[in-house]
DNA sequence: GAGAGCATATGAGGTTTCCTCATGTTTTGT
DNA sequence: ACAAAACATGAGGAAACCTCATATGCTCTC
């Protein structure tokens, strides 16, 4: 419950914002459109009502103590959290908001381009788009359902299968200068791998008859930036196919050896088991599985 | 920036959120020490300054449109976090805080015996803590630092190691009727391991002589259901000594077969590279390297 | 189906909060 | 030394907020 008592009026809070950030009550009365005198004003107002000094007055300049800079932090992010709500409710006055966090890939590569037809679909539903690397903890966070890339290793979420992954080793066209003869020549190069998922070029060995190999690699935190680290030569990568059709088609990464196989995850649209049922999660759901079946 | 425009005052988001959450405007007026008219015109504020309706007054009973509720629910988030930091600021207002994200297992046995001396030896700093099973990304968190336990496979971050580990085999007294003869007899028990380490069993085994297994095995998310399991005969786990003295000398676990192991990673404190440097932060790594080292 | 009980809405009016204007004081920079 | 810039504050008005009193409509019971 909400006591009214310790929750500081909105201005006197903006003050406090505004003047932290701008280092001046006179930088944030402008900002704010309101004269500097109100802003003094609203200053002393929160600091009677929190009972505390939060600003040291020296020499006519204001800085705020250490305590005040970490309250301040919490505020901001409170202030714009309020803030986008009633922007998004502006926006979308008849509809929910689906909060959904994404994979940094598969959202840019499949998600995206055919989320405009969700959009069309359910006019009334706004999509917030968020990314994260690794799965997270829905009881503290905002999010309605994620996109999780690997197995069924999410514990009290459900499961919405979404896409299988094919994954090729493919390196730019001038790092190769002969073809190799075998798979595991390709240990002779650098590779390229996931932070996420490092037991595939061990997996990709193994299906090309060399088990139990768990070579070193560069790391990276992302598809993007591994793919652009590939096609700039900086070494042979083990990429979705789905991924990389275009850099395919334009010649600026070829496959190194064999073809795409299998990868041991899958991708799935998950959201948590215990979550009261919400429309824009039940639209999106359905929605999403037709454009799989598709 | 914030723009005041779009941000509604405190009293008409606290109506708004005590009238979703209660039901009706009379007990909204009740819980806020207001009178219903005063509600019921904030109410109106609340829909003139958006724009919009969020009620749906149906024979005098007040209903949230679907859109009123996915905007409360992002408040009620906003104002608690507001609450929290003013609530904060006034039992700490000459110190900092520290958002500590941490392990379960780790932060019950190693962290809290240990953290009355930091309070004690800090009493400015308010250690904010949280529990999280996985990495997550700083940059969209509000924590400072966070337990990680593996290696140093979290980008982004600054390490400080705190612990190794050493993993024992150990079941509840009665699971096994004779001593085990060699290793990989235990395949012939049910095995227990954390999710987040499920090559532990294979390690144990190669450890003992017996490589390239992953055996099958019983998953929990936290030790401390683990560890529970193990003490009911559920089957054979891999423990870190730490957590299990008491069990230990107690006689509820025993073990298994062979001595502790060492594990493959550590327990680490990380927090972002590139934050702003904060006392409470400094403070809190100064101590626990201490507390390590002691 | 009449009346009690309980909702919300609203007119009128008071109180508090918020803001501005005008002015004073101190510091900084030229 | 003087102008410019910063914050503080007294006075007063405007806006926001709240209460009281009252009106109206729904629901349930007898």
């Amino acid at each position: 419950m909400l006591s009214r008592r310790y929750l500081p009026s909105m201005p006197s809070l903006l003050a406090l914002e505004a003047v932290e950030r701008l280092g001046s009550a006179s930088a944030a009365a402008e900002e704010l459109n309101l004269t500097q005198s109100a802003i003094s004003r609203q200053l002393q107002v929160l600091e009677g009502q929190l009972g505390l000094g939060l600003i040291i007055r020296d020499k006519h300049r204001l800085r705020l103590t250490p305590a005040a800079q970490d309250y301040c932090r919490e505020i901001r992010r409170a202030l714009q959290a309020l803030n986008q709500a009633s922007l998004t409710l502006r926006a979308n006055p008849n509809g929910g908001t689906l909060n959904l966090a994404i994979l940094p890939a598969f959202g840019m590569h499949w998600l995206a381009p055919r989320l405009a037809r969700f959009a069309a679909q359910h006019p009334e539903v706004t999509v917030n788009l968020s990314t994260r690397l690794q799965p997270f903890d829905f009881a503290i966070s905002h999010f309605d359902a994620a996109i999780h890339y690997g197995r069924q290793d999410w514990s009290g979420v459900d499961y919405l299968p979404l896409m299988a992954e094919d994954l090729l080793a493919v390196s730019s066209a001038g790092l190769l200068k002969t073809p190799l003869a075998s798979a595991d020549d390709i240990l002779s190069y650098p590779l390229l791998q996931l932070e996420s998922r490092t037991g595939d070029w061990g997996r990709w060995l193994a299906h090309h008859g060399t088990p139990n190999q768990r070579p070193p690699a560069m790391l990276f935190d992302q598809f993007a930036t591994m793919t652009q680290g590939a096609i700039h030569g900086l070494g042979v990568a083990l990429l979705p196919l789905f991924l990389i059709e275009r850099e395919l088609t334009e010649n600026r990464l070829t496959p190194v050896f064999g073809p795409a196989i299998p990868s041991l995850g899958s991708y799935y649209l998950v959201w948590p088991k215990d979550a009261v049922p919400r429309a824009p999660l039940a639209s999106f759901r359905n929605w999403i599985a037709a454009e799989r079946d598709a």
